[in-house]
DNA sequence: ATTCTGACGTGGG
DNA sequence: CCCCACGCCAGAA
């Protein structure tokens, strides 16, 4: 965790600020740190965040509102569950209404 | 060292 | 709508 492990810390920093009942996505958190074109290392931080509680990586969904990580929670919907405890409606993997949802850190970050 | 894959995103056909 | 290729970088085989 020193010259990369930067990156990742800024990724929960972020994550953390993520308020309740809102959604980002990799790539709107990665355009935020300045590395764009890694969205992917944004997901593999997640992946490593495992070890972090604080981290509510079910809040952080692709840029299509799509669930692509709920395979990697324990249960199989464990993700859908939490996103829905929080008020957030899914259908078929996809967060409905994703856009009203979106918590943009540009705009309410900045 | 080399190759592939991956919780992504964008662009082109 | 579907499929493909590229960029990016870290980790596993």
């Amino acid at each position: 965790m020193e010259t990369s492990g930067n990156f990742f810390e800024k990724v929960y920093k972020v994550a953390k600020q993520i308020p309740f009942g809102r959604v980002t996505s990799y790539g709107a958190i990665a355009r935020y740190l300045g590395t764009a074109k890694s969205a992917r290392m944004v997901g593999w931080a997640m992946n490593a965040s495992h070890n972090n509680a604080d981290i509510p990586a079910h809040r952080v969904v692709n840029r299509n509102g799509l669930l692509t990580g709920k395979f990697h929670f324990d249960g199989t919907n464990l993700m859908q569950q939490l996103l829905e405890s929080e008020g957030i409606v899914i259908k078929e993997n996809q967060i409905q209404n994703f856009q009203a949802v979106f918590w943009d850190p540009f705009k309410e970050l900045l």
